[in-house]
DNA sequence: TGTACATCAGTGAACGCGCGTTCACTGATGTAC
DNA sequence: TGTACATCAGTGAACGCGCGTTCACTGATGTAC
């Protein structure tokens, strides 16, 4: 109806940020654009000023939620410095956390769109492969910085032990989720089980009271 | 056309099987019904005297191939005498094999569904959860043949190391999936990676030929 | 054992529906003079 | 600074298409007598 240039480039990412919330809660495929034109606030028509195709979205949605992604973990690394816990113990309780669980849309996107990334575009997966890449990455670093007594006795790289330690904490969310509705308590007993060993193997002490910061 | 009740029920599972592998391949909601009974050798209309629904197909599906998926590994488990490797190592190269990461279709159904997972009915979901707290429970037997070195000294419970253990397993599968077409040499790294700090974790040796038995 | 009939798995066309996409139109924004 | 016009984000109806589902029909199977 008539919007100024600057309005316009807002209103483009209000779309890409719903569509970031809806498709990892419901899957890409999902989603309607009707649906998440209507989520934006706008009518379905519009969808089309402003990408040139639902694939192109998704494209897009998966750069800025990666990007996203691990802009927040960095950060979440440059903490309080009054707080004694370390930057890798706050990554894992919150990572296996219920709160990180129950909340995909605004959670790890490795984990969100594990479910989704396979049958991705070309374009869309790139932009998936290269934040896990990434996110191994902070990963690595947190636990270098953690100390040496972090990364396990057997001779690993940083990267190799940053690599076991993502799968097992995506795995354990993804499986999480995959069981909440129908079996909570096993779902629970996943995410606990976990947390507590890889704070066992990465040498910190596992707390019966995890206090998870909450995300965002 | 007129077909014998014997037949009837063949073809019925000639659906069920056809599911099977489609869903895993492609996703519950990109499968139509049409190409569904196409693949399974028959018309669309045929699918209603047998199914109720859609949705009582996934359930039953989702049942099947859970079944399906512990059997296989109990049976796996009996493997020939002569053989000097353990179960448990067996099981775990197995799993994290570039044939099994490729042949989703007849691979694990935990790592398998996991992407449907949360989606799911509840029929279908309480089936899933069914059959992977079963797959945890014969992950935990075999880390109990290995000998107690195999659960890791810091006082866990079996079914606790059983648990991490899956977990980061059914993750690598996951991760390597999910960038096998935009990043594979990320995507190899992270099964190999997984799979030597598995097997320096249950106390085996890890071998760079890891020979892994074609799975079926 | 033979005949007559009911059953029901399979066929293929049709249904309403929501999908991604296209389109003509609106009207404030932004530009040219 | 003021006026005239082009731009283009947003609207909402329409498109073809494939989805899950329904239906009337076919004809061999299985049953009743």
């Amino acid at each position: 109806m008539g919007v100024s240039r600057e309005q316009a480039a807002e209103n483009r990412r209000a779309i890409v940020a719903a569509a970031a919330q809806l498709f990892r809660e419901r899957g890409v495929d999902a989603v309607g654009l009707n649906e998440l034109m209507k989520h934006a606030g706008f009518t379905q028509g519009g969808f089309y000023n402003h990408f040139e195709s639902k694939a192109a979205l998704v494209a897009e949605v998966l750069a800025s939620a990666m990007a996203e992604g691990s802009a927040k973990v960095a950060k979440s690394v440059r903490a309080p410095v009054e707080d004694t816990t370390t930057a890798l113990r706050r990554y894992i309780d919150n990572y296996l956390s219920q709160t990180h669980r129950d909340n995909i849309d605004h959670g790890c996107p490795v984990a969100g769109f594990a479910g989704d990334a396979p049958r991705l575009g070309a374009r869309a997966q790139s932009h998936y492969a290269g934040g896990l890449d990434d996110q191994i990455t902070i990963l690595a670093g947190l636990i270098a910085e953690r100390g040496p007594s972090a990364v396990g006795g057997k001779c690993r790289t940083l990267r190799e032990r940053a690599i076991s330690l993502h799968c097992e904490m995506v795995g354990a969310v993804v499986l999480s989720r995959s069981v909440a509705q129908a079996a909570p308590a096993l779902a629970n007993e996943i995410l606990e089980t976990v947390r507590r060993d890889i704070l066992a193997s990465t040498d910190e002490r596992p707390s019966q009271d995890p206090k998870p910061r909450k995300k965002r």
